[in-house]
DNA sequence: AATAACATGTAACGCGTTACATGATTAC
DNA sequence: GTAATCATGTAACGCGTTACATGTTATT
């Protein structure tokens, strides 16, 4: 079901076609809250507008269609994200590869961290920019900071955390 | 394919059933890595006999059956480690909900972030006992080590975030 | 004798990936 | 005119969930 709020929530802000939606997936949401591809999203698009959580508003060129959220969109938007489960379903293919570290021998281990702190610490550079950038562009402090801010500290913690672990297991030798 | 990775690890740490690996993802993997039940393990666990990375060792009451990890499933296992993804696919519904803040208002937006920053609490001191009790038994500094090093810090980053972004919308009013 | 825990399995359905398929418009 | 980008779709297959299904052993 996650797929069909995070649609709503993507309309939620401003209405936008299957094939914009597509790439906001594609820049934002997938790097970090949730993958899915246009083979999934124009289905689950036609399924929204069925239920009338969605509407087309306009039509353009090349068959583009711009949905926008209705009201019910937005009441089961409200509803979804003022429910949340007790716990959460985790499926982490790299927090699995940590817990799977103990296979590997140190020198393998060191191999697969280096990595690890370089990505992050490219991430972080990354995120600080964009953060900066609309610091300076919005007088307006947003939720989008939030979220950003975020972002940041969870890469900075994998960075911190993978050089601290290098480190342990040099010490080890 | 992580789920046959996720049994092949378990199973690379030492012989275990079914059942005990089923028990193994709730008690562990499920809660920060990679969630799977019974109705998955079970057949999988058959695919991976068939194709030779695991095998039988043990049969016992019940109908129970101890697998172990063969050296072809030692070297699958291995090969699959040493050979990351550059991107991670990202699905994680707790992320999502976090960039979908901003379809609340301001009191929503607080009524959601104080049970994270109390859940992330709990989370922390839970995952410290664990540590201070591992460090007391085991005078070896293990791998395991690394990974709850990991977690506890991820959920303290977690906890200050929340506190930070609930301090920033009070400041915000 | 009853209950909880042990132990494994399958079938139907829903979600997600990969590949195939088609065509319009814009920029060079 | 040709390549890149825009724009939407579907079909086959694989992964994951829910529910159904069955029986054994240990504990009280």
């Amino acid at each position: 079901m996650s797929l069909r709020y995070a649609l709503l929530g993507l309309l939620a802000e401003e209405p936008a076609s299957g094939y914009e939606l597509t790439r906001k997936f594609e820049r934002v949401l997938a790097r970090y809250a949730w993958h899915a591809q246009h083979s999934q999203i124009y289905p689950e698009l036609n399924r929204l507008a069925a239920d009338g959580l969605v509407e087309i508003v306009a039509e353009g060129a090349r068959g583009r269609r711009t949905y926008a959220i209705t009201d019910a969109g937005r009441a089961d938007l409200r509803t979804w994200m003022l429910d949340p489960p007790d716990v959460f379903t985790v499926r982490n293919e790299f927090v699995l590869r940590l817990f799977l570290l103990s296979t590997l021998d140190r020198d393998e281990a060191r191999a697969m961290l280096r990595p690890i702190a370089d990505g992050s610490a490219r991430e972080m550079a990354d995120l600080r920019d964009a953060i900066d950038k609309a610091d300076a562009a919005d007088a307006e402090p947003s939720f989008n900071r939030l979220i950003a801010e975020y972002g940041l500290r969870m890469f900075e913690t994998t960075h911190e955390w993978a050089l601290w672990a290098l480190a342990r297991l040099d010490r080890a030798e």
